[in-house]
DNA sequence: AGATTACATGCTGATATGGGAATATGTCAA
DNA sequence: TTGACATATTCCCATATCAGCATGTAATCT
């Protein structure tokens, strides 16, 4: 078996770094392909082809207007990568590290009075 | 060219829903190797081989303890993703919802008085 | 030493990738 | 219709993948 394909998840899509970039450019309003083009300095096919992998993941959604197709992100299909890797925000945000210290402080403390047991 | 490799970084390694799995594991606590191959039911040198991805973009860290060696978690080399994917929470967070309806707002006031200019 | 346990690495094969170049499709304009 | 412009698709190719299986290495036990 071969690597998953690009098309199978939004993980697996937004591995590569263009397409990551791509989005970027796309959070800041819809845009035509060739306005891609200019700003990303990539070949037009491949950033047409770094499109489709987003619009099958559901990453973009593109709207034929005259000759040009407006792309327009669409974050939601992020979702899941943000689900996931939220659980690993406590690894390094201090938030956490305080949460945690005063979580070490109560069971300190229930360990002093014991209550049943 | 062909795809980034696995170990090119964080983004990469975790496309592969496996390692995605393991690294929920390890979230649990240092293990050796055959307990991830039992808990996921995969075979060893697929789980070894995995780990080693990990291992090379920074996710987990091994220590050896007698024949065995336990990999622990380093959370830290997930933040670039959750860096990158927090800027699209607005998408589906309903939170940021009202919060454009509030600017949205300020905005309509805004232009109704018309300050300077 | 020999056997066993725990893990890592090497090899094979099918497959999807991503860039480049060429070409096809679609829309508007003269 | 012919042409120009915007975008998509196709072909070629070098490469990295992942699973499966076999084998290598290191530590422990008898």
């Amino acid at each position: 078996m071969a690597r998953a394909a690009t098309t199978t998840d939004a993980f697996n899509a937004v591995a590569e770094p263009r397409r990551r970039a791509i989005l970027d450019v796309l959070a800041g309003g819809e845009r035509p392909v060739n306005d891609l083009v200019r700003v990303l300095g990539l070949a037009q096919p491949q950033v047409s082809k770094h499109l489709r992998v987003l619009r099958e993941v559901g990453a973009v959604d593109v709207r034929g207007e005259g000759r040009q197709r407006l792309y327009r992100l669409n974050g939601h299909a992020l979702k899941p990568i943000h689900d996931w890797v939220k659980a690993y925000e406590r690894s390094w945000s201090e938030r956490f590290d305080r949460l945690d210290a005063v979580l070490e402080e109560l069971k300190q403390k229930e360990e002093g009075d014991g209550g049943d047991e």
